[in-house]
DNA sequence: GCAACTTCAGAACGAATCTTCCAGTATCCA
DNA sequence: TGGATACTGGAAGATTCGTTCTGAAGTTGC
């Protein structure tokens, strides 16, 4: 009978999907761990991958049984095969994918791949230390978070959403839902978070300078434009991200966002254990 | 005295540059292959690179040393840890910066600038282009687009869902509000937009299966661990994102995200003008 | 042209790694 | 509840691999 083993990285990945529910509990604990870290096969020892599972070596061992290979050892030299092929590197793919047709969606990939990675570096550069020290903080010294952005900035405010929820820490996500402002929910103590890019909605500044008033804090997200944001008295992170006509990429704000997120954490932490 | 060795493929690259002129000529045959082959020494024995560079096993051995390496496992372990994207686990990585205090949020978003960047190369590299090419026809020949992810992935939909909205193509945003499911909503004809990511929402790949059986495409944006939407019948456009632990940093996804959109906007505008 | 030194190649050694095997344990079915 | 089957973990065995060593070849300087 021919030996049915796996020659690529991608048939071996789709074999793991289609067999790991009739795997035994260990052998599973396997493929999970082997499929999130398929990278890794190429250059550690059967001890290092199953100590990352958590399993006994003997288990590894037979999980690339069960996948067809006569060990892994087999399977280790696959995945070295496959990186070892010269693969044309990053900048002559790009190349080739802005090459194969102006208009197809791979040339499309390529363009706003090269501009997300030139808006984190502009990221990396423009944002002001001081300025995102005095966010972090005063983000972790609210009582509460309440986040603000529509349209365009919804989808960073609705990160934001998920990441304090994961945190446990009091966020409420407004503007969402039937046209609700939720202002009242603001409470002095409180902080604002609020994200708005040209065209400014103007319910987001209404909201930030309302809340202003009722004694919150304001920390803003928005571009370098002349963004009202600016003009009350708000920490400003400011993100310029090249516009493709109506459309944002947003690498560089959600590249932001969970940053705050995280750096909040880490400052709520700090203080809880003091 | 310290013992100088290099510590980044980068310093290794650069001190074969400065030293090959002065080596003996097996070393430097070596110093050539090696500079030219580098993305090898991670995955490659000694009598392989050996072979490679057309040398005795032994020639590899001394020049690795006379690069400052105890030996070529030295060597080679350097290159492997290089290879092996840091995957910093979030809740370590928060008790050190808890404990050191020097975690500024500015390195902090360094770091995920950086990740952000690996992420968006890893992209282009791995998307394949047929899949996305048939996302996108899929995606532009439907009648109605059915957004759905949830959770993490909830600001991805939400992005699309504001795409769409401005192209003026009928999008539904799924999931958002009241826990309905709205799945008498898809109707055959239709696309669903999934997207999730590991832990798998049960709702999400529940929505696409049953959206499937009511005559509905399924593309999925998902990663490439164990996604349960590679088993239903869906096209599927796999991101490899590294987590921080509950925590995903979502610059590639919303550069595939922005690139779907625009392109399925493309795809439809050259259908209508014909 | 000779001597001292460096470089070289292959073989032998030792360590690390992969693989197999078996006894103990859990699970399933009658 | 009892037996049979499947699964598991660890330790022993086999293999590959890295490293060192030594005699020979080559090179340099006098």
């Amino acid at each position: 009978m021919p030996r049915d083993v796996p020659t690529t990285p991608r048939e071996f990945l789709d074999r793991v999907h289609a067999r790991s529910d009739s795997l035994p509990r260990r052998l599973r604990e396997c493929a999970d761990y082997l499929a999130a870290n398929h990278d890794r096969i190429a250059v550690s020892t059967v001890a290092e991958i199953a100590q990352g599972a958590g399993v006994p070596p003997s288990a590894v061992m037979r999980f690339a049984q069960a996948m067809g290979f006569s060990g892994y050892a087999e399977l280790q030299r696959m995945f070295r095969a496959a990186l070892t092929t010269p693969r044309p590197d990053y900048e002559s793919r790009l190349r080739t994918l802005q090459a194969s047709g102006a208009g197809s969606p791979s040339a499309l990939l390529a363009e706003f791949v090269e501009s997300g990675r030139r808006s984190l570096g502009n990221l990396a550069s423009t944002i002001d230390p001081r300025s995102l020290d005095m966010a972090v903080s005063r983000l972790a010294a609210a009582e509460m978070i309440h986040l603000m952005g529509l349209r365009r900035a919804f989808p960073v405010a609705a990160h934001f959403a998920y990441t304090f929820e994961r945190m446990g820490f009091a966020a409420m996500l407004h503007g969402g839902v039937g046209m609700l402002s939720g202002l009242a929910a603001v409470r002095p103590g409180d902080a604002v978070l609020a994200i708005t890019f040209n065209p400014y909605s103007p319910e987001t500044v209404a909201f930030a300078d309302a809340a202003k008033d009722r004694g919150a804090e304001v920390v803003a997200i928005t571009d370098t434009g002349l963004s009202p944001m600016r003009r009350i008295d708000a920490v400003a992170l400011l993100v310029d991200e090249t516009d493709f006509g109506a459309f944002r990429p947003l690498a560089a704000t959600v590249t932001l966002a969970i940053t705050l997120g995280v750096a909040i954490g880490t400052a709520r932490g700090t203080r809880q254990n003091k």
